[in-house]
DNA sequence: GGTTTAGTTAGCCCCATGACTAACCAAATG
DNA sequence: CATTTGGTTAGTCATGGGGCTAACTAAACC
């Protein structure tokens, strides 16, 4: 769905929350350590997590009275293919002829 | 540049942005012939290829009075090595112990 | 059981972004 | 030269997103 690569590359747009993810790759964390490098109000990181979680690149689960986030990282395929089949059909496109310049009803 | 990345993510969250990057992969095209298919007042769709040539996705020039809009698609690797870096690290450390769950500074 | 500690909820502000209309240029054409 | 045609500029409007504080809940701890 676009609705879908919407989401994603909008969630992805933001730094906290590629940082987040930066950070989660090496493990999942507890909101607060997450937070820790992020110089900002706890209720504001809490929305950036959350908006982690709606565009499915995290998960959270309770333990305790702290809550543990982990990565998705399946739920980054969209992206990935949306770029490899760009990437493909120009290579091939620009593969066809010599370099570039084509195209283009008057 | 982070900075970068921000631009590059944001731009691509916009499924007529999206639509226009996979129309030019095919070859380059005037404005009008790109905005035929998107309902939408002309300057608005404008804006749209502006901002694809601030995130330097897009070049275009001039060429009698239409202006003709191609491809720039090195512009992509920023994100394509943001998503493969990531992965690879996640992959790396989920393949170390068996399956997930780790880590937790409690 | 009172106090930290870790989240959570609610409500507010501001700015950027997408979309629109109206009006304006400048090539191309009859 | 008048008229299309293809952009371009200017200005307005509404929404959403990021950020904040204040106040509340619920585990853990002493």
């Amino acid at each position: 769905m676009t609705n879908q690569m919407n989401l994603l590359f909008a969630t992805l747009a933001d730094p906290t929350r590629r940082a987040v993810i930066e950070r989660l790759v090496a493990g999942e964390a507890p909101i607060k350590e997450l937070a820790a490098p992020h110089d900002m109000a706890l209720p504001t990181f809490l929305r950036h997590v959350e908006r982690l979680e709606e565009a499915g690149l995290v998960t959270t689960r309770k333990e305790g009275r702290q809550r543990i986030v982990s990565m998705t990282p399946e739920a980054f395929a969209p992206v990935e293919d949306w770029l490899t089949t760009q990437k493909r059909i120009w290579e091939r496109r620009a593969g066809a002829r010599g370099s570039h310049v084509q195209r283009r009803t008057p």
